[in-house]
DNA sequence: ACTTCTCCCTGTGGGC
DNA sequence: TGCCCACAGGGAGAAG
């Protein structure tokens, strides 16, 4: 659940606090955080500094110069910065020390509350680590090239919904954006992607962009305290959603209840009139 | 080659 | 009060 906005949030609060820093001791207190890593991560990591803090749609890196650390938050995935021994939650799956640039000693603690996430320590190839070469842009990076990816859209057969999510085609989208920009652009989640125009494919582009840049203004998009920054505050964007969230509540286009439906194992809420089907 | 499905995981909350 | 189950959902990997 934490998409592109709310991993923006936590990359700028860790840059804020960490850039400059040293690993001092790492501790793993749950394999599945750190699984695919052979070496202890401890030996790793201990003496690496961190350049700058970077992120790809949901992918967030520490940059560590040659090498960097991946971080994904999964589904319930937390930063959290501060003094150390702070962190006294249940769910703490990694825990950090480090030195900042202001030479004081600070904690660094991921938790994570159904281990969906992971850190892994990885080169980096071509700027990125390796796990997120295989990721497309996001709709935030200067350089998305919004039509080229609505023309690569256009040539699959899944239902646009599935599309979105898709972060070979374009990365940053989760459940809800995916919901907010289908609404915006008034377009049906379960419409084939084939069969939508280039401008209304260019239009959805827009509003997922449109949609969050909004939520990043307003600190990310939280329904309850598992989607914080890196000081565990949650954001304000629940309260400006359209669709997400909003079953029998009134369509703010067009008065119809938006209505919540299974689709490919997930939740969808749309409206079902003012999101055009054909 | 492309698309769709299953499973991983834990806490919460509704129904009985 | 207690038990069961649906639900939240990104992504790896299997199945179609």
């Amino acid at each position: 659940m934490p998409e592109l906005p709310e991993v923006e949030v936590v990359r700028r609060g860790l840059e804020t606090h960490l850039s400059g820093a040293t690993f001092e001791d790492v501790s793993v207190l749950h394999p599945r955080a750190n699984r695919g890593q052979d070496a202890p991560l401890a030996d790793l990591l201990v003496g690496a500094r961190i350049d700058a803090v970077r992120r790809r749609g949901k992918y967030l890196w520490l940059d560590l110069g040659d090498d960097a650390l991946y971080v994904h938050l999964g589904m319930s995935g937390q930063m959290l910065v501060g003094d150390p021994g702070v962190c006294t939650s249940p769910h703490m799956r990694i825990h950090a020390s480090l030195t900042d640039s202001a030479g004081q000693e600070r904690e660094l603690a991921f938790v994570d509350q159904r281990t969906f996430g992971r850190w892994l320590y990885t080169p980096q190839v071509g700027g990125v680590p390796v796990p997120v070469a295989h990721v497309a842009h996001d709709p935030l990076e200067e350089d998305f090239d919004v039509v080229s990816v609505a023309r690569l859209i256009r040539r699959k057969r899944s239902p646009i919904k599935s599309v979105l999510l898709n972060q070979e085609v374009v990365s940053g989208i989760g459940n809800i954006y995916a919901d907010e920009a289908l609404w915006q652009a008034g377009i049906a989640p379960t419409r084939r992607a084939s069969s939508l125009l280039q401008r209304e494919v260019v239009a959805l582009l827009d509003a997922a962009e449109d949609v969050m840049r909004r939520a990043l203004a307003e600190g990310g998009t939280s329904f309850d305290s598992l989607y914080v920054n890196v000081n565990g505050e949650s954001g304000y964007f629940s309260r400006s959603l359209n669709a997400y969230g909003r079953e029998g509540e009134p369509c703010r286009r067009c008065g119809t209840p938006i209505v919540r439906e299974r689709f490919t194992n997930r939740s969808s809420h749309f409206c079902p009139v003012c999101q055009r089907k054909r």
